[in-house]
RNA sequence: GGCUGCGUAGCAAAACGGUUAUGCAGUGGCCUGCAAAGCCAUCUACGGCGGUUCGACUCCGCCCGCAGCCUCCA
């Protein structure tokens, strides 16, 4: 039984989904006016394990993430760069893009962008001033009025009387109420705008969710999710618009993940302490990032160093290491269900623990990767030894291991091409040469010339590569 | 000030009202020419003070400390 943390009742409760079999899910994506940092690669990776776990789980599921292409942010920078608005988002869409496919992060199945949804934008903004929730301000814009709406703050827990507006931002007179927020926002001139009934502008910053969620997945739908900052206001506003709007419950579970850290402090645009995913690329695989944002609950804090991506990196080398030496390849073809078969009736003969079901058990938990990743060791463990005395069962348990890393988007990689890469381009040490030494020492043990042999040895340590003497008289390499 | 959430061994990170988390690091052993990897064993815990309970890291209260939101942010 799945059961997920909803924000909206701070509490974990059973999945269910509003059509049997089906899930829709809509997650807040990036503005995109710049790189991707560490933290909107947690977004990415927490949500993409979220799909991949709804799928196995045999739910149609429609994944919607969404761009926002249009916004104050992406006029100003591209205004600094001197550029139009609409080749620097296609630039940083590009980067996006690179930057998932690098992280194992499977597309969603539907990304639709702001500047794309005027349309619909436009069209709810008319309900809204229909519904008398919305008016059009002193200067032209369109605002919400937060204090017609009952629910507001129902999600972040506030209400209006606590929310002291004015305090931290200056008041817009063109508003009626402080904390009333913009849907439509008249252009200034060279602005990119739109034509609407309220003359040229754009979409205030939380209008375009609201329209392209209902506009993909419906009036009503699922789950919701984005990262912990945007329950207030963004999902509150959201949820004010859509409601507001069409008269429906919005969303049934709101999920939110935590930030990423450093120092103790949030990793964030505004503060300057963030790292982009092509910059830690340079220095740590792809597969390594994943693993280490995979290895705290998405709730949690997780906070960034050196320190834990080397960590997370020699960890993931302990399972890659487990798979190394197996033939996974043969068994591709099987599914884990047709495994389970064998597994499960090892596990009523007390001869196994069911490792399926206990990961599962752990990603039922609301998504409990950091268990999920622990059972995975366990299973490592048993492959480990089964490696030295039980065929038939190394094949049983590096398939198992395999496929529900899968789930995770981690270990599908060839073990050797893993432990033998390298992540620096112009790595001075090249296969051929490491297979080379590798030969003359090998013909050194022969004569038991260990003072050449461990010489090599400690050479190509000394250069991070490390060799592994087999009792058949192999050996094999990988690097640090 | 209002509202969230967190505080676990050397580090990271989970669960659970009574029983081994897990990974890295440490220690001892097996294996090895020696290593590495692997296996076995093992040492370090639950911020503080009270309460509930036969029993609390786990529930409740208070205190201390930390982070976040209340403004753009994933």
């Amino acid at each position: 039984m799945l059961k997920i943390y909803n924000t909206l009742t701070r509490k974990k409760e059973e999945f269910k989904p509003r059509v049997e079999g089906k899930v829709g899910m809509y997650v807040c994506g990036m503005t995109v006016y710049d790189y991707c940092h560490v933290g909107h690669a947690r977004v990415m990776v927490v949500f993409d394990t979220v799909a991949r776990y709804f799928r196995h789980l045999d739910y149609d599921l429609t994944y919607v993430r969404n761009i926002t292409d249009i916004d104050d942010k992406i006029i100003q920078r591209a205004n600094e760069n001197g550029e139009d608005f609409n080749r620097l988002t296609e630039r940083f869409i590009e980067a996006m893009h690179q930057d998932e496919l690098a992280l194992g992060v499977l597309p969603p199945d539907i990304e639709p962008k702001a500047t794309q949804s005027i349309a619909d934008i436009v069209r709810m903004i008319e309900v809204l001033i229909k519904n008398s929730l919305a008016y059009v301000g002193g200067n032209g814009d369109v605002f919400y009025a937060v204090s017609k709406f009952k629910n507001y703050g129902q999600l972040s827990g506030k209400n209006l009387d606590d929310l002291q507006a004015g305090e931290r931002v200056d008041v817009d007179l063109a508003k009626r109420n402080p904390l009333d927020f913009v849907l439509w926002k008249m252009a200034k001139p060279d602005e990119p705008s739109w034509q609407s009934p309220w003359g040229l502008g754009r979409p205030g910053w939380h209008i375009e969710c609201s329209a392209m969620s209902t506009c993909c997945l419906g009036n009503h739908f699922d789950i919701h999710g984005g990262g912990m900052d945007l329950q207030f206001p963004h999902h509150e506003n959201e949820i004010a618009q859509s409601e507001g709007a069409t008269g429906e419950t919005f969303v049934n579970l709101w999920m939110h993940n935590g930030f990423v850290r450093i120092n103790e402090e949030k990793m964030s645009k505004s503060l300057g302490n963030f790292f982009t995913v092509r910059e830690v690329l340079k220095q740590y695989k792809p597969e390594i990032i994943r693993f280490f944002i995979l290895s705290s609950h998405y709730r949690s804090p997780l906070n960034y160093s050196d320190e834990q991506l080397n960590e997370a990196g020699t960890a993931l080398k302990r399972l890659y290491n487990a798979l190394r030496g197996v033939n996974v390849a043969e068994l591709i073809d099987i599914d884990l269900n047709s495994l389970d078969a064998i597994v499960e009736d090892r596990f009523r003969q007390g001869e196994a623990r069911c490792y399926k079901l206990d990961f599962e058990k752990a990603m039922d938990d609301d998504f409990n990767t950091p268990v999920a990743l622990s059972v995975l060791f366990d299973l490592a463990r048993e492959l480990n030894k089964a490696k030295e005395t039980d065929h038939e069962s190394t094949k049983v348990f590096a398939f198992t291991l395999k496929k529900l890393a899968s789930l995770l988007g981690i270990l599908q990689e060839d073990p050797e091409d893993f432990l033998k890469s390298s992540v620096l381009e112009d790595e001075a040490l090249t296969n051929e040469t490491i297979e080379q030494s590798i030969q003359t020492r090998l013909d050194a043990k022969k004569t038991k010339n260990w003072v050449l042999a461990d010489k090599i040895r400690d050479d190509l340590k000394g250069q991070g590569v490390i060799l592994e003497d087999s009792p058949s008289g192999q050996t094999t390499w990988r690097r640090e």
